[in-house]
DNA sequence: AAAAATGGTCAATATTTCGTCAAGATTTTG
DNA sequence: CAAAATCTTGACGAAATATTGACCATTTTT
């Protein structure tokens, strides 16, 4: 029974989602401000969230970019282009606009839940799937190495905030215990080919000194 | 387990912050004089600190200059206006009145922690990102190197007092152990021009023979 | 007012870090 | 065991960053 956590001010609305999701079988927890929310969020970890951008005190934009590895569905009024495309940057899983359908949400949070249960992680026009190696750009698939696969999945994870060599090498050691500073340079090297193969495109971003970030 | 340290002699108040801290699974400490704090603070190290402007013997605010590297949220009954900019200005993080609401404090505390974690400062219209090196003047983001990143960090920990070379120095030989005066004048003058670049407005400022402090 | 010390900036140099090729070492696969 | 895939390492040019010298402006001291 997966957690869902609704941010919403509006009760009615509010009151409306989380009907709906017990119907269909989730638990349901609900923060009534970005404050709120925050709190909650400091002790409990949902399986998704909903997030309503227009709040008090602390608004959606501002929440958003502080929740880390858990897919929030972003609600709101706004059908402002540019805005949506910061979301989805900004780490957003995915946006509906109000009105909404409620069949259409219900179909969205479970395409996340999957993804999340497998594995999946999206940035841009990435797609990568790190149980089986692989990474979708665009439409191509191709195959990374378990090292290779494991060092994009921690870059993706965090979009914005790059990742220090050192954290990598911790992080990573699992697989590859005798990875250096020295390797982990040529890894990303690697990756940077095989992405760069299908599109031309460099993904990857090095923050001097520091480690390497997804470009935005 | 984040722990905060409460700075109050109001028994009463102090107590109900207490208890509220620790329903909220923080870990607390307590001061009830400014002395005490001071004696307190030379030991441990909280993560965040609630402090009452009205103390015997030491005001709060004569403490909070004192105090560096954590963040603090002031408790005051004066809804004085000048004194809000000052606190702000003087490094207070964030500052409610009394009576205040318990969860809007619990709220602001998670904010500030937050913000703690991802190394975020904040004077005037600059937000230093530490972690991932930019600063945001009102709304560009700039790319710093990590030197200068470390120098303009220990300048807006401490917006009010200059912050002496030699103490630079020895702050940030962490990241460049080589760095000399000679030196560090040149990386103060790199990130006033990156800052310049931006709207023109100089933001730091020199205290002749002894070092430098932002402008006020 | 002159001298001495400190502060500010430009431009050149030195150092560190990054990115990649190619070769050797290790592990996995058939 | 042999072949293939993957991982690690050395080398070297390129890019970013750090340091230094030179020179003038400003402030303090004498």
């Amino acid at each position: 029974m997966p957690d869902i956590l609704i941010i919403d001010d509006d009760l009615h609305i509010g009151n409306l989602l989380e009907e709906s999701l017990k119907n269909a079988d989730y638990s349901v927890s609900r923060a009534f401000t970005g404050k709120d929310a925050l709190q909650i969020l400091s002790t409990e970890k949902p399986d998704l969230i909903l997030l309503d951008l227009m709040l008090p005190e602390l608004s959606g934009e501002e929440l958003l970019p502080l929740i880390r590895d858990i897919p929030v569905i972003v609600i709101s009024a706004k059908i402002d282009v540019s805005n949506k495309v910061d979301l989805l940057l900004g780490g957003a899983a995915d946006y509906v606009t109000k009105p909404f359908d409620m069949r259409e949400l219900l179909a969205r949070i479970a395409v996340q839940l999957r993804k999340n249960d497998k594995n999946e992680l999206t940035f841009r026009d990435l797609t990568l799937y790190a149980d089986t190696l692989t990474v979708k750009v665009g439409n191509t698939e191709i195959r990374l190495t378990r090292t290779e696969c494991a060092i994009l999945k921690l870059l993706m994870q965090n979009p914005l905030n790059p990742v220090g060599k050192s954290a990598m090498l911790e992080k990573i050691s699992a697989d590859t215990p005798d990875c250096t500073e020295r390797s982990l340079k040529q890894h990303i090297s690697n990756i940077r080919k095989k992405l760069q193969s299908v599109n031309g495109e460099d993904y990857i971003e090095a923050v001097y000194g520091i480690g390497f970030k997804m470009k935005s």
